[in-house]
DNA sequence: AAACGAACTAACAATTTTGTTAATGCAAAT
DNA sequence: ATTTGCATTAACAAAATTGTTAGTTCGTTT
């Protein structure tokens, strides 16, 4: 069998691409799995075929996903070459990016990953632990910084979290922040580069000293 | 029929509760009518007899809590007889204790409502009208204090947005949250204590001149 | 070419879930 | 006391949804 005939795999990502957009978009007590293979483009019965149940497709979806958690953090905030303050900078565009090229991620970790303690845990556990590490990294060049009466001593993790919130939360609510900015703005990507710009300065001026 | 012998009210109240329960806790897709019965100790017939439909009891449900977006924004904001920086610090505490002793609202908001903006529209843009007046005045109020020299001359949306996202953010993503400060505070009530302490002085910290 | 095995299909089965209906109870009105 | 009407129940019906199975196709192997 050459690969050009093998349609194992093509089948297999088909349902896979197709399981995401329907999980995404509904969760999953709102997915279907007829409408996952009807997507796809394949019948029903294929479905139960390569994944045999829901739950284990639904799976598979979330493990690609929870792992995005901790690398998009590390590679946003992982650079301590620079300076602290195109550091912090540059992790909050980067993470704002991010967020902005997978829109509906936050809210499919939020509902689905997140409510699943048992089934995540030990996902949720390992990009923590990426995390933490970063964050003593980055706690430790603040407090250099500030010591030398460059910046505020502020708490990285809380300084995270900030970002994460400012970040995240315009997406998350999009519909609702769309119809509020209404007329204002051009479109909602003109706000949304606005928007980065503003959560920049919002965590710089946050460090600056009185 | 005298009030005592009324058991219709009861029986009503009782569905009423244990939907918003299962709606908050398991989303509309989740959440199955036969619960909803059981929880309010009723038989499964009545839910149907009191409210014909799942649709029914949902829309039921909805219609209350989106009422208080509007609400909370206005009261929390609302007093402009304060001075600027006491109007803000207290529409920020204010704001985030209605959320933290309602935390289940905001992914019931973002997840169920926004995600049915057919059915929701004249009710979220009742909201927005109510907050969008608030915001007119409050820019009005930035606008006078920065022309004074007192302040930075803030957009009052973005502003909003960022108390908002500041707010919201931490309890909409709580097990996350919860786990990544781990043993760093006693529990997480005296984290939600300094987290809203950080909140008003990140928002403050806005306003202040360079 | 015959056997083999993986990919695939159509039809079906089982379960879950929403919604209905006919009958009953019970308090209030007449 | 009889009637009236709402509240309630148990049983049932209908639809939707997940999962299975027996059999078919088709390329590869021997």
């Amino acid at each position: 069998m050459n690969k050009d005939s093998n349609h194992t795999q093509d089948t297999e990502e088909r349902i896979l691409h197709a399981a995401e957009k329907e999980f995404f978009e509904k969760g999953y007590a709102g997915a279907r799995t007829a409408s996952i293979a009807e997507a796809a483009g394949v019948t029903h019965a294929m479905l139960h075929y390569y994944f045999r149940t829901k739950d284990n497709l639904f799976g598979r979806i979330v493990e690609e996903k929870i792992n995005m958690l901790g690398d998009i953090i590390l590679s946003a905030f992982g650079d301590g070459n620079l300076p602290l303050e195109e550091r912090i900078r540059q992790g909050v565009e980067r993470h704002f990016d991010f967020i902005a090229a997978n829109r509906e991620l936050p809210r499919f970790i939020v509902n689905e990953v997140l409510a699943r303690p048992k089934q995540t845990g030990i996902m949720k556990d390992n990009a923590l632990r990426i995390v933490n590490k970063l964050l003593d990294n980055l706690q430790q060049d603040i407090d250099e910084h500030a010591a030398k009466g460059l910046c505020r001593r502020v708490n990285a993790q809380m300084l995270l979290i900030d970002i994460v919130s400012l970040n995240v939360f315009p997406f998350m609510a999009a519909p609702i922040v769309k119809s509020a900015i209404g007329s204002y703005y051009d479109n909602y990507d003109s706000f949304l580069e606005l928007r980065k710009k503003e959560n920049v300065e919002t965590i710089l001026k946050k460090l600056k000293l009185d």
